[in-house]
DNA sequence: ACCTGAACACCGTTCAAGT
DNA sequence: ACCTGAACACCGTTCAAGT
């Protein structure tokens, strides 16, 4: 058998991943050090051999999940890149529905569990990445009179802010339930993005 | 002398006071249930005879702070309703300014403490509150064509979004710094509204 | 009705000790 | 280098007991 793959220099990736799962079966408010070190079969003191403390860890799967956050819409980007307007809706659509799929991984990566002062090189990475694809597609649609021309950077934290808005008031049951239930939230989503659209998305 | 003023049925706001000081001094993460008991000169388990648990407690800051900014957006509110584009602009940035300078409250408010079965009806109350004010903003805004015509209720979702989004990445630094140091929050955000309205907001 | 103090199960972190 | 077990200070919650 090959199980035990832990112990022998994996047992890093293996927190992170148990993390993750911690996040989609018990939720945020529910992610300790010391469940996660006895769900990989080791001591609570354990993780201290490869994280600095708690911080460290959440910054590994807030990391991880930018990463897969980051593939999930490369993949709608590749899939859309050649029709501008399916680009922007299917791309922020992808963002949204990534939110709704995996909300307390999403909480997490929002969670300011970050310290300003304390840096994390894979998760400043994996964010600017994140961004350069964002004003890519900005600029594509900007040059398809999409949306309007102008600083594509400034247009892509608009857009970023627009659709991130509307993803953390809905996980926080914050919209409206008349509004919610009556249009549902395709329709919210592409009511948002067409206040900023030059043409009608659909 | 007259303190001493809790102990004689006001210590449920005490407490409530308490943790809206705690949040500024320390924030959200040093935010306990024993340390807003200590800091207001009870046992750690008096709290219970007020809040069933700590969500309970946090329920309560939440809407204590939901109040303060409805108070504070509705003195903007007042001082423009007379002139539509400077109202949209003025009560948007009177939101941003309240994340920015209580920024822990503002986290605790959009933090997914309050689970959706409980129910805290002031909470509720006071939320339909902000949404109904902000209506009536959308609505002036569509009359005096700053906006497009249309379904108030959704405008006023994507409006919400936007400015909420912004704030959000703001607080939890997301956006990024060359951005931010470059244009400055101030055009950010007007890029954002000018994103959405009819008319050339300044 | 409101509050206290002890108790319980859980938490993050440190550290000496083992391999 | 990586992991364990004991220890410490802190936490949320419950409960019998006091006023």
């Amino acid at each position: 058998m090959s199980e035990g793959n832990y112990h022998h220099g994996d047992l890093k990736n293996a927190l992170i991943q148990v993390g993750v799962e911690i996040l989609a079966e018990e939720g945020l408010g529910r992610l300790s050090l010391r469940k996660v070190a006895k769900q990989a079969g080791v001591s609570h003191a354990a993780p201290y051999s490869h994280f600095k403390d708690k911080q460290a860890l959440i910054a590994a799967i807030s990391t991880e999940s930018f990463k897969e956050l980051h593939i999930q819409i490369e993949t709608v980007f590749l899939d859309y890149k050649e029709n501008p307007k399916d680009l922007l809706v299917e791309t922020s659509w992808a963002y949204l529905q990534f939110a709704l799929t995996k909300p307390d991984q999403f909480k997490l990566m929002f969670s300011s569990v970050l310290e300003k002062e304390k840096k994390y090189p894979d998760f400043v990475e994996i964010s600017h990445l994140n961004f350069q694809q964002l004003l890519i597609v900005v600029e594509i649609c900007q040059d398809a009179k999409i949306l309007k021309s102008g600083q594509a950077s400034l247009t892509a934290v608009s857009l970023w802010s627009a659709v991130h808005g509307l993803a953390m008031l809905v996980l926080e049951g914050q919209i409206s339930s008349v509004v919610l239930e009556e249009h549902g939230l395709k329709e919210i989503f592409l009511h948002s993005l067409n206040q900023i659209a030059l043409v009608e998305l659909k």
